[in-house]
RNA sequence: GUGGGUGUAGCUCAGCUGGUUAGAGCGCCGGAUUGUGGUUCCGGAGGUCGCCGGUUCAAACCCGGUCAUUCACCCCA
């Protein structure tokens, strides 16, 4: 058979490796620095626990695991019979891949309450799948970067998740646009324009505005056949970038007032001057997943052609699906997928994070490969990657070898550096080569 | 789930309106070079033209199907 892969999913090679774990590990010095500890979940939930949390879309893109041993015997038979396929599945499969690392996370909390002190900080890096159309920047597996806290409503934490998207994009050199906005900010758009019913419709809406501007959400609120005139003043209120002018708009929403100061406060929070990238209010900022209920955060690259790269909020009530009401979560994520995407896209990963060995032992016939051996090891020892090819073959093949590597020095061993201890040490970029011991080998790494 | 593009050597692609043994560049292997690579030169290996069927005297090329892949929409990281 041809080898293959499934569809959306990808090999990582070494060098793709350590540059995701530059991404991994960028954050993960942020996460930790800001006092968010590490837990891990399993790949797969209970689908009970998945199903219904990311809305009917969410839920047909759930991957769902066939149970074990002699399934159609529990299958549902009159679904079967029905062609019914949803049925079918929910008889035949307990199981599903995560989706996300959030609802997750929720279970966790709500499981291991008793153990935790709240506010709890955690971070999760993790894969997960969705059983999407693959296309440009969108796998069916990927990693995600999350950074939640539980059991605190204080905007403190809105503020401090800021400045760790500030920070790492400005760790990892992607100049971006931390945009934000107030879910009750949309909720007194709602209201103000007398379509408070209609807040899930104005808000898928308006969530696509970057993509087809002002008139496409128009159309596609007259679509939902909205008023006029509560279009209208939808408009009027989406290209209101100041807090003051909005304001006096929501006289009549405290929901919107609320959402207003909680931005505020946020900004307060985050000081004027001392971040690397801007973070703007953006009141057109909607985010589809429906549990958020406060602040909501997203991320855009600037100077690449992509989606969000990071996104986030606040929900009040997400314990609540496992039975722990009142209790308010905050959380950002990472799309590392897109970053590495992005970064590459752009150029940015340092040099060094090539990995890889430092120096290739070369030996030029059987007792100096014996002599190179020991040498190798000595070194690695001392905490030297390096590597000795396997056996003296031509010198040419050996340093093909090497260049193919990307080593960057390798030490030549040949009898006259074998009975004088002194080995020939050569930069594969000048070519310079000089003669030094062991140690002083040691010593230049 | 909906709509479009593309499948020819390991990779990137040529291949005219169907017409003999399907090409290039790069890469790979060997040699020129008995202790020094990246340059150059010489030689070599490697392809059921995604798969199945149809049209035709003749198909990599036209038609249908299928699979894969990619882009966009929906949705999203």
């Amino acid at each position: 058979m041809k080898p293959s892969i499934p569809k959306g999913t990808r090999d990582f090679s070494p060098e793709e490796v350590n540059k995701r774990n530059f991404i991994f590990d960028t954050i993960r010095e942020v996460f930790v620095r800001y006092g968010y500890q590490p837990i891990e979940t399993p790949a797969m939930e209970a689908l009970a626990t998945l199903t219904g949390k990311y809305g009917e879309e969410g839920d047909k893109l759930l991957f769902k695991i066939l149970s074990n041993g002699d399934f159609l015997a529990d299958a549902n038979k009159e679904a079967l019979a029905a062609m019914d396929s949803p049925k079918v599945a929910a008889s035949i499969s307990k199981r599903g891949l995560r989706y996300d690392l959030t609802v997750p996370f929720a279970r966790y909390v709500v499981m291991h309450q008793n153990e935790l002190a709240f506010p709890f900080k955690r971070y999760q890096i993790q894969p997960v799948w969705r059983a999407d159309r693959p296309q440009k920047g969108r796998y069916q597996e990927f990693f995600q970067c999350d950074a939640d806290v539980v059991g605190s409503g204080s905007l403190m934490y809105e503020a401090e998740l800021a400045r760790i998207y500030d920070e790492v994009f400005a760790k990892l050199g992607v100049r971006v646009t931390i945009k934000i906005n107030n879910r009750k900010i949309l909720a007194g758009i709602a209201e103000a324009a007398g379509v408070a019913d209609r807040f899930m419709d104005m808000t898928i809406a308006i969530d696509k505005l970057d993509k087809i501007g002002i008139e496409g959400v128009r159309r596609e609120l007259e679509s939902r056949s909205m008023a006029s005139e509560a279009i209208a003043a939808i408009e009027t209120m989406l290209q209101t970038q100041s807090l003051e002018k909005l304001r006096t708009l929501f006289a009549g929403s405290p929901t919107g007032i609320a959402g207003i100061e909680e931005i505020e406060t946020v900004f307060s929070y985050l000081g004027a001057d001392s971040l690397s990238n801007e973070i703007a209010f953006d009141p057109t900022l909607a985010r589809g997943l429906s549990y958020y209920t406060g602040c909501i955060f997203e991320v855009k690259a600037k100077d690449a052609q992509m989606g969000s790269i990071g996104g986030g909020g606040r929900y009040d009530n997400l314990t609540g699906n496992f039975g722990l009401p009142n209790v308010s979560g905050v959380g950002i994520s990472f799309g590392a997928e897109r970053i590495f995407d992005a970064m590459e896209e752009l150029n940015l990963f340092p040099e060094k994070v090539l990995g890889g060995i430092q120096v290739l032992f070369i030996a030029f016939d059987a007792p100096c490969h014996r002599y190179a051996f020991e040498c190798v090891t000595r070194l690695r020892a001392a905490g030297v990657a390096c590597d000795l090819y396997p056996e003296p073959a031509k010198i040419k093949k050996q340093m093909d070898y090497a260049n193919k590597r990307g080593v960057p020095f390798v030490v030549l061993i040949g009898e006259s550096e074998m009975s004088s201890g002194k080995l020939t040490l050569k930069n594969m970029q000048s070519g310079e080569q000089e003669q030094l011991d062991i140690q002083e080998i040691v010593e230049k790494f």
